[in-house]
DNA sequence: TAGAATGCCTACTTAATTAGTAGGAATAAA
DNA sequence: TTTATTCCTACTAATTAAGTAGGCATTCTA
């Protein structure tokens, strides 16, 4: 388990989807906007997210990503997961042979500190975050607009409202 | 919070220490060669963790590191911190105009996130690790072998048989 | 059917961080 | 006084994170 920078991006990025849901897809470009990650790069942690089924990619005009799950089935856990893919590789592998010929203790005691934090993070679903009573109310009330701009105009023109308002 | 292998060095380290508490100051010779982490890079580690006040140094022959406090009263978060000290720096800093005007949701989310992990994290001393059964037998056992060589030599001798054994 | 907006893919480059190396001064035990 | 250690600083190498560039594939809209 690891969680570094590029952990929090997938995480962030993420939430966002989870929060613009009902909009439908939202563009790598509104999140690299909103949140200063580079284009390029979101596309790279987002091809990683794909790959373990976390999100869904919709091409052509209109397009971008949706959750691959219901927000309350994507668990932190797996998001960090999926970016960082690196599995915690120990020196020792558990068979060096330290502390006088006794499996080395600090390894197991790592491993065992590794696991309770996965589980707790594993416990934590997307879901959990954005049903807070004050991003419930934000992310409505950006729906509401949204949703107008939506009846007055084509799905084109509220992508472009929707550029403009971030 | 952030959660790397220089992290997880810091925290096998303590452990380390937790472990061999009882037979007086662990020497960074000793840790480099048991977990495989160079010498110099430990010193670097250890010098963030005493100005912390988590260990302390003894000078000179038969010296080492002593863990600064009870096991029970040092937290794993603290740990971390004191050798990553890099402080979550999110890009908007919770005052980018995004998102139409409200702050930037996804930091607010990301901040509670890691308020809940350090909490976690924190619950966690390093006497809960050390207290499970199969540990304080090896330990034990350790201590056992230790302690028959220390009572047969004086502590120089000791401390090679240590570095014999390891 | 043409053009534009998107995802999708690969290769490369730069920046940041982690890890290791080197050398030496200070301290304390033997 | 010698030796084993912490303690300190500066530098370098390796690895990873992050960003850049360019182009192909797909699908919507006009």
């Amino acid at each position: 388990m690891k969680l570094s920078t590029k952990g929090r991006y997938a995480v962030t990025a993420m939430m966002d989807l989870a929060i613009h849901d009902p909009l439908g897809p939202v563009t790598l470009a509104d999140i690299s906007q909103c949140q200063g990650i580079s284009l390029s790069y979101l596309e790279q942690l987002f091809a990683k997210l794909r790959k373990d089924g976390l999100v869904e990619g919709v091409r052509g005009p209109g397009g971008g990503y949706r959750l691959g799950r219901p927000a309350s089935q994507i668990s932190i856990a797996e998001i960090i997961k999926a970016v960082d893919e690196n599995i915690d590789v120990t020196r020792c592998l558990g068979n060096k042979d330290c502390h006088g010929g006794e499996k080395c203790l600090t390894h197991q005691l790592w491993e065992d500190l590794s696991t309770r934090l996965y589980d707790f993070l594993d416990n934590l679903t997307l879901a959990s975050f954005i049903q807070r009573p004050e991003i419930r109310e934000v992310s409505h009330r950006q729906d509401t607009i949204a949703n107008r701009i939506a009846t007055m105009f084509p799905p084109r023109a509220m992508l472009s409202a929707r550029m403009a308002a971030a």
